[in-house]
RNA sequence: GUGGGUGUAGCUCAGUUGGUUAGAGCGCCAGUUUGUGGUAUUGGAGGUCGAGGGUUCGAGCCCCUCCUCCCACCCCA
């Protein structure tokens, strides 16, 4: 038997869990600080609630297979499609619907750096509403947990699929290749201006001459956002979907305003996102000290996806973290936690006889909010001091015969090197001051 | 999916034109006379050298196949 993980699966050990669920927690909190609610779904599906729903690649990326009850079945592949399920199953879900869900979902690909064949999604969606509102709330939820991470210098860059739209007319494109052209637009900062012309070049019925309108718009240098808007409508004035779009930006523009997040968010009409069914808004979030982590949050509107099983007419906006990306980001900006494990104090075991006695201060250390590890058998002093050194616990409670006796503990600061006999209320009270506010 | 690399102890790596029982540092475990951490010191455990096959008197080293991981492209989260 070869005693090893599966291709493109990984272990997360406890040392990186612990960082990874504290971060979690921290987007969880900013999620319900916005009024939405948690959505769990399985791990499996119907296959052909997942088929057809990815286009053909990502039906070869499907896991799929027969359950025990000979049921064609397949994991899921992201967290869009069962939300779409679910709103169509429970025909009481009243609109607007909001929820977010953190959990894994399974593809399986080529594993490659920072990519895996299960990896976690963790999405936010607001189900129900097209409006200037609901676009500019998902802005505000990204913003929010940029901020609860500490995140200060990063750049939202929204556009518009309207605006993408009229850049494609403008090159006398429409449909099919229209994504061969916005593929090569999205990647323009990356290949620059004369790769783009090239590759661009290579699609059949591009009308050349419409180009230099279309880097006009996209190499706009404006910094001020309403200025770019300006700018663009003086390209784009003549389409009516482009119009429409710039409205809607301005609008938006005019709220994340008032919500002060402006001067983090940029007006990018480069920006394309490489999926298909995005509707209006979309938006990617790239951090200043790390541009080459790419895109830690993004996201957008789609208005014909979630619809599709229920056939009603859902207009849908969502973002989604790349909560690896940012796990890897924080940890280089240093905005982790570094704890190794969750124990704020160790209380010795000093012999089989006092382990009653630990326990019972353990319980009451505990009953106060202190994470207590309790040795778990009888071992030199030393020996449990070096576990605490080595482990990052920073209180000690040694309970020996005469402690025992009298009520009292030696307390133990790791990190000064200093200890007291102190009673448990006087130790609880000197760790709470000491210690993290929450 | 395509191309190129890689694989020796838990980790980072040595290992001479193929030649006895494969090494180091760090880490780990246990001591240094029994109620106190980081330093020092002594000792110890731990490797069918990624797997299988081949060449050879003899393979960690050469050849083949497979696997793993890494890098680029593709695609994306």
């Amino acid at each position: 038997m070869k005693v090893q993980c599966l291709k493109g699966f990984r272990d997360y050990l406890p040392g990186e869990m612990l960082q990874k669920e504290r971060m979690l927690s921290s987007v969880r909190e900013v999620f319900e600080q916005h009024g939405y609610p948690p959505l769990m779904t399985p791990a499996l599906e119907y296959a052909e609630v997942l088929t057809g729903k990815y286009g053909d690649e990502g039906e070869m990326l499907l896991y799929r297979f027969r359950d025990n009850g000979d049921r064609d079945v397949a994991l899921r592949y992201d967290l869009t499609v069962p939300l779409a399920r679910v709103l169509a199953e429970h025909g009481d879900i009243g609109m607007p619907f909001r929820r977010y869900q953190i959990a894994p979902v399974w593809r399986a690909e080529k594993p490659a750096r920072g990519r895996f064949r299960e990896f976690m999604q963790c999405d936010v969606d607001l189900i129900g509403v097209d409006s200037a509102a609901a676009d500019a709330e998902m802005l505000v939820i990204g913003a929010a947990v940029m901020q609860r991470f500490g995140i200060e210098s990063y750049r939202l860059r929204i556009n518009h699929r309207g605006i993408l739209t009229a850049l494609c007319r403008l090159v006398g494109l429409e449909g099919a290749t229209e994504a061969d052209f916005l593929r090569i637009l999205d990647k323009l900062d990356k290949i620059g201006e004369e790769k783009f012309r090239a590759e661009v070049a290579k699609i059949p019925g591009l009308d050349e001459s419409g180009l230099d309108k279309v880097l006009e718009v996209v190499l706009c240098d404006q910094k001020d956002p309403a200025g770019v808007l300006d700018h663009i409508r003086s390209i784009l004035g003549d389409d009516d979907l482009a119009n429409e779009a710039l409205d809607r930006m301005h609008s938006i523009l005019e709220i994340v305003d008032a919500a002060g997040i402006a001067s983090s968010c940029q007006i990018d009409p480069s920006i394309a996102r490489g999926l298909s069914y995005y509707t209006g808004l979309v938006y990617e979030t790239f951090l200043d000290e790390l541009p080459q982590v790419g895109s830690v949050m993004s996201g957008g509107r789609y208005d014909d996806l979630v619809g599709m099983f229920s056939g009603k007419d859902l207009p849908a906006i969502g973002i989604s973290l790349g909560i690896d990306r940012l796990f890897y980001a924080l940890g280089e900006l240093e905005l982790l936690s570094g704890e190794k494990q969750p124990a704020q104090m160790l209380v010795v075991l000093f012999s089989d006889d006092l382990a009653p006695a630990s326990f019972a201060a353990a319980s009451r250390f505990r009953s106060a909010g202190i994470e207590t590890l309790v040795y778990p058998k009888a071992a030199k002093v030393k020996k449990q001091l070096q576990f605490a050194q080595k482990s990052d616990i920073p209180y000690v409670a040694v309970i020996g015969v005469e402690e025992s006796r009298a009520g009292t503990v030696q307390f133990r600061d790791m990190e000064a090197g200093l200890q007291e006999e102190l009673s448990i209320e006087a130790v609880i009270e000197k760790v709470l001051a000491g210690h993290r506010s929450p």
